[in-house]
DNA sequence: GGCGTATATATCTGCTCACGATATATCGTC
DNA sequence: GACGATATATCGTGAGCAGATATATACGCC
């Protein structure tokens, strides 16, 4: 097998990934489940799932839609957006920043 | 003032920030939270920075060199680079996905 | 009809880690 | 010799991540 690479804690702020899930358009939280682990290949728990969402609502992050049957969708509020686009570019920055610094195409 | 965008909690994996820092060259601690300070423009405390060290150090992906004065530089281990860049090719990639589900223009 | 699997959400508990506070020492310089 | 910058170490608190467990419904299939 490949030589095994550690984790580095890990990236995958889970708040971060339901947010860039949610980006596509409202979901609930089982679809954002499936979303992120078909998209990362690394499972998120219900757990992390459902605290992160609450945290995120209750900061306005996020807002829950009227459910349907038993599923409660989510979308990003307008401040939500802009945060996570913010977010997004700085992240991308340093990603390049590193890249660069490690002597890595430029993409 | 311009309308207040809250916090994701941190993109700021300071294990993240550390490893960007070194991969710039073997720096000792005070230069790293300087260094991070600097390019983020956000503060890296001695708590969150020795510690993120200590554990970086005890995983393999940096190691420590011989002392020059009261300075004791780090450096990063072939295994910490290749993880680091593993780390920021995926997250590169992640926030661009991200930045094209918001609609926003491919940097 | 009964079984198993997928869908869907909720909650609890332990553990790691982030972060601020505090402490200590040295160096340069005014 | 006082003050600010350099440099590292450690402690306590609290947030939040992750796994486990629980519960309920819907669907397909034998």
């Amino acid at each position: 097998m490949p030589p095994q690479i550690p984790e580095l804690g890990r990236f995958a702020e889970p708040a971060l990934l339901v947010l860039v899930s949610l980006s596509e358009g409202p979901k609930h939280g089982y679809a954002i489940m499936t979303d992120v682990e078909a998209g990362t290949g690394r499972p998120l728990g219900p757990g992390t799932l459902y605290a992160a969402l609450a945290r995120l609502e209750e900061r306005g992050l996020i807002e829950g839609l009227p459910p349907v049957d038993r599923r409660r969708p989510y979308r990003l509020t307008a401040v939500g957006a802009t945060a996570l686009s913010t977010q997004l570019r700085d992240l991308a920055e340093f990603a390049d920043l590193g890249l660069r610094r490690l002597g890595e195409a430029p993409r």
